[in-house]
DNA sequence: GCCGTTTTCGGCCCGACTGTTTTCAGTCG
């Protein structure tokens, strides 16, 4: 059973006892958050549970856990089977509309009679267009039509973003705001500002006491297709692309809370808001507001925003203008936003022992990028020459850079004809070298390659190939589908000599098209730390390999990374930014990632291959 | 059902929006 499917039967559970009479709505919301860490877990709970490590995971308690035991033994929970039993199945798929929860679909099941699983979102669509929903009982034709276009949006949807593409359209959209004077701040909001490897919508926060002219300004962005609306403090555009842009303006005095509200993510402040609760503090979008027991029992306190600058209403509300001082009012020290995940980063800001994130002017080169030298590879050749990819790796201030062109094709190819193609190569670097040491550019090209590993485990080389090089990696291109043993020994095998340094962008994953292969990591991070062997973060959009919970695991286990762009024209060089991201959201320090090393350094590194 | 720097009992995030309402329930992020 995987982590996904756990899940969802957690949330079913957690929707049948919402709607059980007399059920505790507590353990309804300790469910919900069994179904959340089951989810967001990176590692397979069923790994866990064999390793008898489930106590590991918050959310799951003692509990759950002998359910979790039985399931896995019996392949079913009787206990949860019997608070399932009195409701159809088709409820717990109708969960999967948005707008559409436990009760809506309990009444929508019961009216219209839809009982069975498979059908039940077909059937629901059909009696929406039919008319059938606009006269039941708390419906009516508004709430009829949203069923329609939410199932579409559910037929339709995981169509999220990728990073880059997120990113470049908030920094045009942040380049066009900051043209207008009322704008004081602009910065990204939700996944985008923790640099998520994908990303649903681009919010954008703005700070001014104009947001009329901030409105203005932005619905006349020269980009846009068109104007989705446009209100007092907030506006919505549409892109020729078809991503929507939001935008919210708020006043500088309160934009700390604002920002750190809007920024998520949603674990981070339930955590961060219980944590407060605990200090008398009630955490909210327009400030923190102190509380007393008794006050905590009358909620309704309702802030309205008045024009302008002020709130009315807005007594015992202390207002922010920036994170820095939310965070310091609750004795925390600033978190950066790819921590704010809801792990530890809160008793970590507390204690002062957040890690010091490695930054992207800390990068000193970039050890895989594909050039155009002609090795007559099994995959795709760079476009760029040496002397291009060294400009544009001169201009990001780097000391080295390494050329790792996939290896000669073995089809078409005689081993020593493949000897030849390398040392040829292998010339080029060199006299490229030579000629370049003569002159102020002190860039070092490494001569590297990136080597496939057979299905059998085998490396695409062979071996009196790899003295030749100054490093090489090695990378999955073939076979994805290998059961995890099978798998690790086939990676393991070709990562056993001397000459490869890493492990290129190790999952194999691409982003929304295919999930990465199944290894077992302990073995991995295990070798890796006895023949001091690094794992990639491969920059490069689609990839983001290594995953960033695999990063902290790596960190965790005192493995080093590189972190690379996969070049294959010297545009793509700047790519490493997302790789930088990536890291960071895995807790990387500086000293974590070999190439933020000196060229000296990394020779030494090298030079024990 | 979970959990612990006010704890092994007694708490459990916060506010907005929407549609159907007559004062609010359900859902979402």
């Amino acid at each position: 059973m995987t982590n996904l499917e756990i899940a969802k039967l957690f949330r079913a559970v957690a929707a049948a006892l919402s709607l059980t009479k007399g059920d505790n709505r507590f353990r309804v919301i300790a469910y919900e958050r069994a179904a959340d860490a089951v989810e967001h877990s990176s590692s397979e709970i069923k790994d866990l549970w064999d390793n008898q490590e489930l106590d590991t995971l918050t959310g799951i308690g003692s509990n759950i856990a002998s359910h979790l035991d039985e399931l896995f033994k019996t392949g079913k929970v009787r206990h949860f089977d019997q608070i399932l039993k009195p409701f159809p199945p088709a409820l717990f798929e109708l969960l999967e509309i948005p707008g559409i929860g436990p009760k809506n679909a309990l009444k929508l099941c019961k009216a219209l009679g839809i009982s069975q699983a498979h059908s039940a979102i077909s059937r629901l669509e059909k009696a929406a267009k039919n008319g059938h929903i606009r006269s039941l009982i708390g419906f009516g034709i508004e709430s009829e039509a949203d069923i329609i276009k939410n199932i579409r949006e559910f037929r339709g949807r995981s169509r999220r973003m990728l990073l880059p593409i997120a990113q470049t359209i908030a920094d045009e959209i942040t380049a066009w705001l900051k043209k207008s004077s009322f704008v004081s701040q602009v910065y990204p909001l939700g996944s985008l500002r923790r640099q998520a490897s994908t990303v649903g919508d681009v919010d954008i926060a703005v700070s001014s006491d104009n947001a009329p002219a901030v409105i203005a300004h932005f619905t006349n962005y020269p980009k846009k297709s068109r104007v989705l609306e446009a209100g007092d403090k907030t506006a919505s555009l549409i892109l020729p692309s078809g991503f929507q842009v939001d935008l919210m303006v708020q006043p500088p005095a309160a934009f700390g809370s604002l920002l750190q509200h809007f920024t998520g993510s949603k674990h981070h402040n339930i955590l961060l808001r219980e944590y407060a609760l605990k200090k008398g503090l009630s955490l909210s979008e327009y400030g923190i507001k102190k509380i007393s027991k008794s006050a905590k029992l009358s909620p309704s306190l309702r802030l309205r925003e008045g024009r302008g600058e002020s709130y009315q209403g807005d007594k015992g509300i202390v207002k922010f203008s920036n994170e820095k001082s939310f965070y310091h009012f609750l004795g925390l020290d600033w978190i950066p936003p790819e921590l704010r995940e809801g792990n530890e980063e809160i008793n970590r800001s507390k204690n002062h022992t957040l890690p010091r994130l490695i930054e992207l002017k800390d990068i000193k080169g970039d050890l895989q990028i594909h050039s155009n030298i002609d090795v007559q590879p099994s995959h795709d050749l760079g476009e760029s020459s040496i002397s291009d990819l060294v400009r544009v790796a001169s201009i990001l201030g780097y000391e080295y850079i390494g050329l790792t062109e996939h290896n000669p094709s073995l089809s078409g190819h005689t081993p020593s004809q493949i000897r030849d193609l390398i040392i040829r190569k292998s010339d080029q670097i060199h006299r490229f070298n030579d000629e370049k040491s003569h002159e102020n550019n002190i860039l070092y090209v490494f001569n590297g390659l990136e080597i496939d590993i057979l299905p059998d485990g085998r490396r695409a080389l062979p071996d009196n190939c790899l003295e030749l090089l100054d490093y090489a990696c090695i990378s999955i291109h073939s076979s994805f589908r290998l059961s995890r043993k099978a798998m690790t020994d086939r990676v393991l095998s070709a990562f056993d000599h001397p000459k490869i340094r890493f492990l290129a962008h190790p999952t194999g994953r691409l982003l929304g098209q295919r999930e990465g292969v199944e290894l077992d990591w302990d073995r991995i991070f295990d070798f890796c730390a006895r023949q001091d062997k690094w794992l990639e973060i491969d920059a490069w959009p689609d990839r983001l390999d290594l995953p960033d919970v695999l990063v902290r695991e790596a960190i965790t286990a005192k493995i080093k990374l590189v972190i690379d762009t996969d070049s294959h024209a010297a545009s793509h060089l700047s790519y490493m930014r997302y790789g930088v991201s990536v890291a960071r959201r895995g807790w990387a320090e500086a000293p974590d990632i070999v190439n933020t090393f000196s060229l000296t350094k990394m020779r030494q590194l090298l030079q024990r291959g």
